[in-house]
DNA sequence: CAAGAATCCTGTCAGC
DNA sequence: TGCTGACAGGATTCTT
């Protein structure tokens, strides 16, 4: 749900209100989430100073000054609430409610509770079972053509497939694969080993630049998934092809050249695509 | 080994 | 209005 920009604007959000503060009181309201949260997550936190923040992937983390970090993903419907602290009643589907120093209340909300939330060392972050294995920083400069190159040479999968794949660029989901292939012209059924070399260049460029302006306008913010603050972002209004199936694409001047945004399915979920100028 | 399907869970929306 | 089925931003685990 929440991609690569959306957790960046959320981490962003999360350092602006809590970098620095003491957590007051910590409470775990449900523990089942897609792992159990550590038993001992509550009493780690309540107390704790909050030193700051970081992301890798769509992951934040949040470290604070006792050298633990706690590590959050938000699955597919997570969501921060922010407001003042006081209020009685739990929200719906809050599962871990954070109290500031300075009176702000910080509720991890996540209805279908593919999220989760764990401590790991601050000076061992990176080796986190689930952080292991990802692939380079899209935005870092390590993201370089060479490098996607290599990951994607001799891979029979499509494209599509690959990207989504955190090991190969970590932090790409569904909806910025499909604007990335779209604005690279590159089809999404086409076989990833294809892509290495002189495709990946601009396919390179292309992802930085889609996520970086998603990142610029906050996010896109489909359906449920809200901002720290409340507020919605505004980068869907820049989607391309995702969520466009039917509608004309605009490198096309329409039928009878083209059909529109066409929705394919792939490897279980939705790809959405220009079935002309994607090649 | 690698690729695709099934899976976790709840909410929303379209269609009848 | 109410019911049903399809589908949703993810990522692991299970099957072919």
């Amino acid at each position: 749900m929440p991609e690569l920009p959306e957790v960046e604007t959320v981490m962003r959000g999360l350092r602006a209100r809590l970098e620095g503060r003491t957590i007051r009181h910590a409470r775990v309201h449900r523990a089942d989430l897609r792992w159990a949260l550590p038993p001992g997550l509550a009493a780690e936190l309540t107390g704790a100073r909050v030193a700051g923040f970081r992301r890798r992937a769509k992951y934040i983390l949040m470290r604070l000054d006792s050298g633990t970090s706690v590590l959050i993903h938000l699955g597919m419907s997570g969501r921060i609430l922010i407001g003042p602290a006081g209020a009685r009643e739990v929200p719906l589907h809050e599962h871990l409610t954070l109290e500031t120093d300075d009176g702000w209340r910080v509720g991890f909300v996540d209805p279908r509770r593919f999220g989760s939330v764990d401590l790991v060392p601050t000076d061992a972050e990176d080796s986190h079972r689930l952080l292991a294995g990802l692939g380079p920083e899209p935005l870092e400069a390590e993201f370089t053509p060479a490098v996607l190159s290599a990951a994607l040479a001799g891979r029979r999968t499509p494209i599509k497939a690959a990207l989504l794949d955190q090991g190969t660029v970590a932090g790409l989901g569904n909806i910025y694969v499909c604007e990335a292939l779209f604005r690279t012209a590159i089809s999404p059924r086409r076989l990833a080993g294809t892509v290495a070399g002189a495709r990946a260049v601009p396919l390179v460029a292309a992802i930085k630049q889609t996520l970086a302006e998603a990142i610029a306008a906050g996010g896109s913010s489909l359906r449920s998934y809200v901002h720290t603050d409340g507020e919605l972002g505004r980068f869907q209004l820049a989607l391309k092809v995702y969520g466009r199936e039917g509608e004309a694409c605009e490198r096309c001047p329409g039928p009878p050249g083209c059909a529109g945004v066409r929705r394919i399915v792939q490897s279980g979920r939705s790809t959405f695509y220009c079935g002309r100028t994607q090649r």
